[in-house]
DNA sequence: TTGCTCCTCACGTCACGTGAGGTGGC
DNA sequence: TTGCTCCTCACGTCACGTGAGGTGGC
């Protein structure tokens, strides 16, 4: 027979938790001492097996009581094709969850790694995104709308939304143009079905609130012109330092780049 | 400016999470109406974005207060790696439980389908173990005691204990000396580096508590005897119903194979 | 006696969830 | 007036964790 403690250094259960499963009758030990004391037996070791494994996936104990209570092979099998779904999920959201760290986290080292002052052109990877459908600025309509559509439109989809966010513009005119007015957004997502292609990319930097761009989309005109660079196709926003990493909304960094020939 | 439901529902965090974040100081709307309204910016859709990720991987809601509010790029950065860490950690954890699941669930299936009445020969896949050491009952020490020493080392070289056990008889003459008294217990783990090899197995079931066999190994040697087989190589007894599906301990599932040819 | 393990309350805690009772604009 | 959303307490809940005060065997 073994102790309470022995018990819970072999099972890896605390002894309080050995203590509230006895009290609320989940799992009680194979006997009581004459001084009170409680005592498991070696079996109980395999027998705390299927609780261990139901609470490590979040199976409420009364579930777990219910179950015990009334077990039989055809009942325990259908609870366990039940977590290999439920686990298949799991598995499958943190994968998710770990995509939007390691997203997160490379736009952060981009950001302190970056040269502020500078304009320059860079060899940049592809970035795979989830385009969001067009905005809609013309009926005096908040700039927000259309990032709302885009966030409904994208919940309903199934879409996580916690991956970062960019403005996409269709091409250099229409970002000097309304800087602060992106045609689309985008989430940046390793399992987006589109990308920002890889390529030469013009790469400009500056600081403050969402979508103020200060004189930077006119530095970006100067520097392609003095280098002779024709720049083609979308131009993208993103925030490499946003209220995630910052706590004052002016200091907020933000990277521009469009492709360069 | 959005309402609190409205706020509730663009992000899928409840009416009263949010409340109570306002509460504690972590996270609060963007502004308050007359009558006492909470407004909600747009903005704060994105603002919320860390919150929610870190609170899916359980980072306490003190931890993350303070997180939000000494933030800095390099700070957000360490714990971003950490979390990395973390959910490696976990993901990992989760394909255990997994494989757990997927275990036991074969068991059960083999049990249910299971003529446990018949003595057969049957084709069998092979099984990945992990051995323990072997146990000795010399000293007249408990049958348990071989079975602690399994556990604990086991547990020391960071095996999962939730996996499936099984006794191992080094051969059929062992078993038949000594039916309760396996040399060793296995994990029946997909990752173990042992194995039970594929191919021909004598198969026979019975009913009873652990270490009761019944009259299951004369059977075995009899119907080996009477189809002239040989049994060669150890034997393995493996539970398929046990105090996991079962109530009646007198009603455990009892399975043994032995290789023949 | 000392040290150790065990016991039983009772209360704390964490992150919310749930009414109860009331307000305010259309 | 009705229906709707919002508010603030206050208390509930889930699965434990944490002492406080006491017992019992070597």
């Amino acid at each position: 027979m073994l102790s309470i403690s022995k018990f819970s250094q072999l099972t890896g259960i605390c002894r309080s938790t050995l203590i509230y499963y006895d009290e609320i009758g989940l799992f009680a030990p194979a006997s009581r001492g004459t001084n009170n004391y409680r005592y498991y037996s070696h079996q109980q070791i395999i027998t705390v097996n299927l609780i261990n494994v139901m609470r490590d996936l979040d199976v409420p104990v009364k579930v777990i009581r219910e179950l015990v209570r009334k077990r039989t092979p055809q009942s325990i099998s259908v609870l366990l094709a039940e977590q290999e779904r439920e686990l298949k999920k799991k598995i499958h959201w943190l994968r998710d969850t770990q995509n939007i760290i390691l997203t997160l986290h490379t736009l952060l080292e981009s950001g302190m790694a970056a040269d502020e002052s500078r304009i320059s052109v860079c060899e940049t990877d592809k970035l795979r995104i989830i385009l969001g459908p067009e905005n809609d600025f013309g009926d005096g309509s908040s700039f927000y709308n259309g990032f709302l559509i885009f966030c409904a439109q994208a919940k309903a989809q199934g879409v996580n939304l916690n991956y970062p966010i960019g403005g996409y513009f269709d091409d250099i005119n229409v970002f000097l143009g309304e800087p602060s007015r992106p045609t689309r957004f985008f989430f940046i997502n390793p399992e987006g079905s589109e990308q920002k292609p890889a390529g030469r990319y013009l790469t400009g930097y500056t600081r403050g609130y969402y979508g103020q761009t200060n004189d930077l989309p006119e530095r970006m005109k100067a520097y392609a012109r003095r280098h002779k660079l024709v720049m083609e196709g979308p131009v993208y926003n993103i925030y490499l330092f946003d209220e995630i990493s910052i706590s004052d909304p002016n200091r907020y960094l933000l990277q521009v780049t469009v492709r360069v020939v």
